[in-house]
This record gives structure tokens, sequence and C-alpha cells, in this order.
DNA sequence: AGGAGAAGTATACCGGGTGCACATTTGTTA
DNA sequence: TAACAAATGTGCACCCGGTATACTTCTCCT
């Protein structure tokens, strides 16, 4: 569905790309709040007017990718293995993703994709806005979750469990990452931590706190 | 704490109070957006300038004294009976929060706080904002755990899970009250359903997802 | 070949937020 | 009581993110 492409097309995405890197690596250069989008229109040879045709904010320069996956959570228990429960689905999946050292599970070594993530965390309008795009997530989450559980409530409180344990084994190992250890190193640790996760999701946390 | 007031302090407080309550009834008027803070200086009597000197954003003139709470759980962890739990501390907690209408239930029938409310979740500059105090709140919740659990990722995810929780039941309230449930209808339920997601987190979700 | 419509530009504008120099007020000390 | 230092408030100019408008340039289709 992404080869309709006359030369308009190609255009197009060349610009949008040419944007998005020119304003990524003067982010990772300078940091995020001393680069103006003027900046940016500059480095792309294009006039600021056209940054904001193709991304609706500066903040979407560097989101625009990581907004893609907000449903992936709400795919996996949409589509999982017959038989399979959604919290099994959910944790296979994770672990999956710190296997390819995906971007979400904060695992990676691919240092454009680390400093990326850095540069996220490290600038609260960025956190900021990528928490708004997880909320969306966890919407589409509560809806799948829904469509198999027709509780009034309880979809909703798995899915905010859900969703917040995901993002802090993710933060958790971005953590360790950024600190130097390195994704090989740090794999079978995360793993077994996200299995421990999943576990207290399935069992519940009150054998330590209730 | 709060009186080594001479006039100069008594005048400060007075401004403070001055220009928040001018920037809250203009925005419950006319909406965050159509007001600029230009608006709240005059509607105040002071100038823009002296807006940003008490309120270092536009999003604080509503959100500070939210931001005052945001250590709450932390601090009922901290501070809870000897023997009992913490989750059985924060669920006693907030169920009193229901029969108090405290706002961060989402359950209060005050005009005030209910229009204030609706306000924040309805304006995403704000609820953005929000997320980022719920965020410093969730923190000082992993710490408060940490200091009976030395498990090095137990009490982070704990903490995620609760405060997601806690916020998913008061959307909920909100929701209801918002589309005009009253408060003491809603009591009983909101009741419940606090105690049952609490349940959920004592004894897990694999009952139903696992 | 030529026209409809998309893509890009220049310019001016708005509102949030800051730096700076100056005026006013308050607390203190002589 | 006079006078000075510090705190507080003001006005102004400025930067930046984001939008509206009107205009030019390009691509596609017939």
């Amino acid at each position: 569905m992404d080869e309709p492409s006359g030369l308009r097309e190609r255009k197009k995405q060349r610009t949008h790309q040419a944007i998005s890197d020119a304003a990524i690596a003067l982010f990772l250069d300078r940091g995020f709040d001393a680069v103006s989008v003027r900046d940016v229109a500059e480095a792309a040879e294009v006039s600021k007017r056209t940054v904001f045709k193709y991304f609706p904010t500066k903040e979407d320069l560097v989101l625009h990718r990581v907004a893609d996956h907000e449903d992936e959570s709400a795919r996996v228990v949409r589509y999982r293995e017959p038989g399979q429960s959604p919290l099994d689905a959910l944790l296979a999946h994770f672990v999956a993703g710190l296997w390819n050292g995906d971007a979400i599970t904060g695992i990676s070594d691919n240092p454009q994709v680390r400093q990326v993530y850095e540069l996220i965390t490290g600038t609260p309008a960025l956190a900021e806005r990528l928490l708004r795009y997880a909320a969306r997530g966890e919407a589409a989450l509560t809806t799948a979750l829904a469509e198999v559980d027709f509780d009034p409530i309880r979809p909703a409180l798995t899915a905010a469990a859900i969703i917040a344990v995901q993002r802090t084994l993710s933060e958790t190992n971005q953590r360790l990452i950024t600190s130097g250890t390195r994704a090989a190193a740090r794999l079978p640790d995360a793993i077994t931590e996200a299995e421990r996760a999943f576990a207290l999701l399935r069992d519940g946390f009150g054998s330590t706190y209730g």
C-alpha cells in the first residue's frame, strides 16, 4: 500500500524524510530545546511553513515513528493465537521485542535508537507527549480486552495496569542501557524481569504488599 | 510554617490568590485556550510579567493546587497503621476520599471542583501536564514501597500498577459525574469498584485474562 | 498543450515565555 | 525619622511555536 508512487509521491516522501533526518540530527547534536523549527527548516532547505505541513508540532518531528506503535498491544491481544490468554500473548510479544531490540522495550544497542530514546526521556516536552500517545494505546487495549470481558470496568483497569507495567519494564531497561550496560548482557535479566512482572499481573501483588 | 507574615508576605499571598482566582474564573467561562495570559493579567490587575513570576506556566494557573497532592499515595504508604498492608492502606484512603468527595477520586459534586476537573480533562495541554505530575507521584510511591521491599524492580512495577488503577477509577467516576450522575447515587458503586480494583491488584488479573 | 489542483513560499500575525532596565514598595538600621 | 538595601512589580523588546493569507511553482491528467 506504499507504492502508488508517481513523482509527486516520491518527492513528498523524500521531503518528509529530509525534514525528519535534519531535525533528528540537529536535536541529537544540540538538544531539542536549543534547536528552533527555523533551524530545522533551513537545514532541510525548506520553509518553516512546510515543516509544519508535514509535522503538526515540533515534538512530532521526533515522535512520529513511535506513535505508529501506539495500538500494538491492542493488536497483540486481538490477533493472538487461539487458546492463548491475553497476558501470555502480551508477555510473549514483549519478550520477542527484547530479543529484537525493539525500541519500545528500551533495550536497543543501536546508537541511533538509543540516542533518540535518551533525547525523548531527557526532554520533558517529549516525554509528556509520549505519555499522551501511551494513553491512546491504553484506550485501544481497553477496547480489545472489552471484546472478551463484558465487565464494565475490569478491561480498563487491566489495560491501565498492563501499560503501566510495560512502561516500567522499558524504563528500567533503558536506564541500564543508558548507564553503560550492553544489550546482550542485559537481555537475560530483562527477560526474567518481564516474566516476573507478568506473573505479578497474573497472580497479584498481594504476596508482597497485600 | 505559613505564618511568618509581614505585610510583604501577606500581599504576596493575596496577589497569588487574586491571579489564580481570576484565571480560573476566566478559563471556566471561556475555555483555557480562548483566554490569554494577558487577559488573566488584566483581570487580576497585574502585569503579564508578574503572572509568570507567580506561576511558571499558563498550565500551572490551573494545576498548582492538584500538584500539591502528588506524593499523597507515598505518604499513605509510609505513615500507614502498624500491621496494615500498603494495598489496604491505599484502598482505605481511596474509599475515604470517595466519602469526602476528594477531587482526585473524580466523584465530587461541588460545581467548582467538578468544573475544574472537566476543564483539565477537556484541555489536552492540561491533561498532559497532569500526567507529568502523576509520574512524580508514582516515583514517590516507588520510593515508599522500596523501603519495605528490597527487590530491584517490584516496587516500581507495583507503584506503576497502583497509580494506573487509581487513575482509571477516578476517570470512571468523573465520566459518570460529568454525564449527570449525582455523587450520592454514584458512591456505593464507586466504593464497590474500588474494592474490586484493589482486589485485582492483590490477587491478580489472571482469573480473567491469564 | 494546457488547465486543475497539489505543494511550497513569503509575510504578517498571535500567544506563551524570558531578559533587562527601571520604578515602587517594604523591612531595617542609624 | 531618614535613608538605604532588597524584594517586588512594571514596561518593553524580543524569541519561538504555530496559523492565516495570498501568491508562485510544480505535477498530473486529458
